[in-house]
DNA sequence: GGAAAAAGTTTGGTAATACCATTAAGCTAT
DNA sequence: ATAGCTTAATGGTATTACCAAACTTTTTCC
């Protein structure tokens, strides 16, 4: 094992910031692959110049970033992760926890995602593809029907198909946001799924909906997406006035 | 000013993370309002019964997910901040730079996001918001005539328009999802501006767009986003073959 | 000879302390 | 009153020491 000697003495003042962004960019540049182990704290100390603390906030402000993870023990140590979408929903989750968005907004902007997203799904998406969204939609529904109502299976499901609707797409971009948008949404989409009609009417209405995306048909689809979020809005105003 | 314990005593092996995440709760929770001042580190220490390190690296942690800010000296501290979106524009920014996503997918994406939010600017807009993304449009137009060419200036107007037109569906994920989308998307949007002949075909495209949004005329204004986005596939096309 | 146990080593995690740099408030002399 | 000085609070850094986990090496014992 080799070191690599590629790093400048940090700037006094603000240390953490300069040694994180080193870093950054050094994985940036790809001197360190993902997977790979970053020198140890001790020997970043001694490249930087700097005291073990200022190189301990550095390496947490990259792990809050998701650009590394750290290991413990002989042959620990920090190292460089595949990027994942995990920490952009999270940040995401966060902005709306605290603005407390208005729910209209979240579904406005939602439908509109889905509308796109099922477009393109439907001229990019492999017929294997499609056929499994179909069936993943038939099995909602009969786990709907089942007398025992789980709601994390319930919810998993429906996450299931949103997702792989996103991939069909064949744009990372879309799986992200969707997966971004679900994180921060859940509660919403449980609503749908918690009384016994509009849960019915929910299981239904998506099994035509990947019917009619199986078929080529976008029109279609794109009505019965839009009768999904009909039934959303309705089902979150009835919760309101009760 | 009087003080606030709420804080428990932190776990011992994860420290760093207890810490945070009580905080964040508390934060969540509004105990601590945004502006509000966080005890100092020293109490904090003594309050979590820990040491002073693993309290700077949890309050590392919340600064990076952007609920706090640091100002040094007397009657400095930590304060909590007002939720932005920068925090989550920048990471989806890491994201795309570390997976170097294929070029014609990050444009498709855009597309399609800005066909949505064209549709509902018009829709949501008002009249003066419509005048001033014209206005803006033209001074663009001006801006381009120039002899000597800022790219920086220029692209600060192109990012204006866009975030104008967001924020004229008066839905924040919209406006968040567009600061993202320019955050990671930059580059290139500089092509189109890098040389004469599309420099002007796109300043004059944004002029005829802003004003069919002004018109209220949706499927004009669609037609003028296509034209842009053939526009950017050319260039980039243009710019890889030489 | 081989497996189990013990010791050693590396490395992240925590603690305690001291000192520096910055900033705001209060005080003092002019 | 105001310019300048002093003081105190607070984040930022450095140093040192020790703990805990995880892997490696050595020793022990059957």
């Amino acid at each position: 094992m080799e070191a690599k000697y590629i790093f400048k003495r940090a700037m006094h003042g603000r240390a953490v910031e300069d040694i994180s962004l080193q870093i950054e960019a050094a994985i940036m540049n790809k001197d360190f692959l993902p997977g790979e182990k970053l020198p140890s704290e001790r020997e970043l100390q001694l490249q930087f110049g700097t005291g073990r603390g200022v190189v301990r906030e550095a390496l947490k402000v990259l792990k809050q970033k998701d650009l590394i993870e750290t290991k413990k023990g002989a042959r620990g140590g920090a190292f460089v992760k595949e990027a994942e979408v995990g920490k952009i929903s999270e940040s995401l989750s966060l902005f709306l926890k605290q603005k407390q968005i208005d729910p209209e907004k979240l579904i406005e902007f939602r439908e509109s995602i889905d509308q796109t997203i099922t477009v393109l799904a439907i001229s990019k998406g492999s017929l294997n593809e499609k056929q499994e969204l179909y069936e993943k939609a038939v099995e909602l529904s009969t786990i709907i029907l089942n007398e025992n109502i789980d709601m994390n299976l319930i919810g998993e499901a429906d996450r299931n198909l949103n997702i792989l609707l996103a991939k069909m797409t064949k744009n990372p971009l879309f799986v992200w946001i969707m997966e971004a948008v679900q994180f921060g949404f859940s509660s919403y989409d449980y609503a749908l799924y918690e009384k016994e009609n509009f849960r019915r009417l929910t299981a239904d209405n998506w099994k035509n909906t990947a019917f009619e995306i199986l078929n080529g048909e976008p029109m279609k689809a794109l009505s019965y997406i839009g009768y999904h979020y009909c039934l959303l809005r309705e089902c979150i105003n009835e919760k309101k006035y009760k």
